[in-house]
DNA sequence: GGGGTCCGTGGAAGCGCTCCCACGAATTTC
DNA sequence: GAAATTCGTGGGAGCGCTTCCACGGACCCC
């Protein structure tokens, strides 16, 4: 009954033309307009233009369900965090991951989302989203490690690269920060200064970069001669407000301390608060060393002396890592680990 | 010479059953394994069972890409964030709304994506992004006057709605708290304590949210019949180093202020430091509100007198109008504006 | 008990795009 | 000058899915 009508069945919903009607437009076939917008070369100067002002004329936007239909590409990739706490939202060291990676994928044809998960609900979401093909791969920041996701993820097939090394050694793509040694550096300073009792305040023990800098501290005091003494170490949660309760431990602890290496520089604040309320000077009384190098040491009173992340070279890594993946030239696991540098202010 | 293969051409791809495998593993058609997929009553439960059966053994996960194509969704919604300033990343009002809409989305079928703009550059990346289809819809938290997105945005005909009051009053859906009313009330209450010299510390003159809160201290200023002096007002960004800054030059220009509206709380918690550095108590010598109700303005010292913005309610209303409007369901430009509350602590 | 309704089902036509393949014309090579 | 190559082009199949339509069987009503 009603007629085959192919050639024009889309005409009729206006305001999304097609790939066709710019094909008529122009008076090229489909293909040839395809060619022009995936910018093949095998196109005549004259068919090119023909079909470039067909495109303007139409202000046709190429359909990519469509094209990620055959392609079996969406030139999109996921930023994951996937983590309980809101608060770790607003962690600069988050903001800057994200607008590292953001950066390295600017000039690319990737597009960057962000994804995020506070519980196990929402982590399936996004796992049903990754395998349901939205995304070419995914950057991971999961932090802690009852963490579905890695699994899920990579056990689907899904490109993927973590932002900080799997808490159990499975085998991963991953790109980290050198968490013990800059842990240790920090430390050996602070003994360096000729400091006695060097206590720690350390990240929650159930996220892989604070148990690391917590090694980096023991090594370190080890290697100094000095019994791990447990009155020096208390445990945050990477919180401002973590930080201070932290510090405030210690202080009641171990009275005697006269250094601390805070395993984050938001912690590190807090410290400060707690050991300005307790009367204890910085540095004179006490010196004090954070981790991350974030914003906020440089403009809080006294200026951190922190451990810097390179973070350029880490979200380039990230990026580099999950494109070979996903180009499938990658090695299954491929890893990273980049060096960290204490940066020395005020504090310590 | 290749022979018509059209049955098992994708069984060929291990890894990744299609519809066709389930429907011949089921020993139904393709037409009823999609329909079971879909929820659809109209299946009779054997066959419905043979197929979740089929499904389960297969691992079979639609292809979201085949079935936008036909369906025009994607059951994908955007949060952009279109910022220069990588910093305003960081602050609790942004992770407050993204997590809001979050949940007030968990339990549909749609998944929220962040995307984030800090240049023309990205902005244009994000609306080729939204144009081709790749979201049903976008909340934009659009903060500047000269953003290019709401106009590129609803030109293309993406629903669309802004988390703020559009800048120009232009005809389009946004949620917004009384930004004007809240600040009001807040000068009010300074006022009603007795203060004789209320200043504030404004946000950035080109971002809406900043205007109306300053527009709120004129008009209580105007209302208790003070003159609007303009050395008590001076301009902030928003970020607490901006509060600080601020709060030093309302102290240098009005030396016997002895109250101050701050338009946000990391504002505000900047001019606390000013103050104490300033050596002038707070309430005692100077009464402070800020605006927001974030979780600093709990934990500091002392706890902040500020104004909540109803944030449950912003975000639900945010999705419930994009929804509609997904749905086409909606009034071109409908618009909420949310009542605000007064918060007193300890502050003011 | 015959004609209507309802219901579950399968066939088939696309959604808009890419890309393989074949084709004719222009160019090169011996 | 004929065969071989190159090049731009169009035809057409197919990516995996939804959905319209038609079909046959079970059911109902008078």
């Amino acid at each position: 009954m009603a007629p085959v009508t192919t050639e024009l069945t889309s005409g009729a919903r206006p305001g999304t033309p097609t790939l066709d009607e710019v094909a008529v437009l122009a008076g090229v076939s489909r293909a040839t307009v395809s060619r022009v917008v995936n910018e093949s070369p095998k196109v005549s100067p004259e068919a090119r233009e023909a079909v470039q002002a067909a495109i303007a004329q139409l202000r046709y936007v190429p359909n990519r369900m469509a094209r990620s239909l055959v392609t079996r590409r969406t030139d999109t990739v996921a930023l994951v965090l996937s983590e309980p706490n809101t608060q770790v939202f607003s962690d600069p060291f988050f903001a800057s991951i994200v607008h590292g990676v953001s950066a390295a994928l600017v000039d690319t044809e990737l597009t960057l989302v962000l994804l995020t998960a506070r519980d196990a609900r929402e982590q399936q979401k996004i796992a049903r989203f990754a395998r349901q093909g939205h995304v070419d791969g995914v950057v991971l920041m999961s932090l802690h490690s009852e963490d579905l996701l890695p699994d899920v993820l990579s056990g689907a097939g899904v490109p993927l690269v973590l932002c900080g090394r799997p808490y159990d050694g499975r085998s991963v793509a991953y790109v980290d920060a050198d968490n013990v040694g800059g842990a240790r550096v920090a430390t050996e300073h602070l003994v360096g200064l000729g400091r006695r009792r060097v206590a720690t305040v350390t990240g929650p023990t159930d996220m892989i970069a604070g148990v690391d800098r917590y090694t980096g501290w023991q090594r370190a005091t080890a290697d100094a001669g000095r019994a791990v003494d447990p009155a020096l170490v208390a445990h945050g949660d990477f919180t401002e407000a973590g930080g201070e309760a932290a510090m405030a431990r210690l202080l009641d602890q171990a009275p005697d301390l006269d250094a601390v290496f805070v395993a984050s520089d938001p912690m590190a604040v807090g410290a400060l608060r707690a050991l300005r309320a307790a009367g204890r000077r910085v540095p004179e009384d006490v010196a004090v060393v954070g981790f991350d190098d974030a914003e906020v040491a440089r403009t809080c009173d006294p200026p951190l002396t922190t451990v810097a992340q390179p973070l350029d070279l880490m979200t380039g890594e990230l990026v580099e890592l999950l494109r070979r993946q996903i180009e499938g030239v990658a090695a299954p696991a491929e890893t990273r680990t980049c060096p960290t540098r204490l940066v020395v202010r005020g504090s310590a």
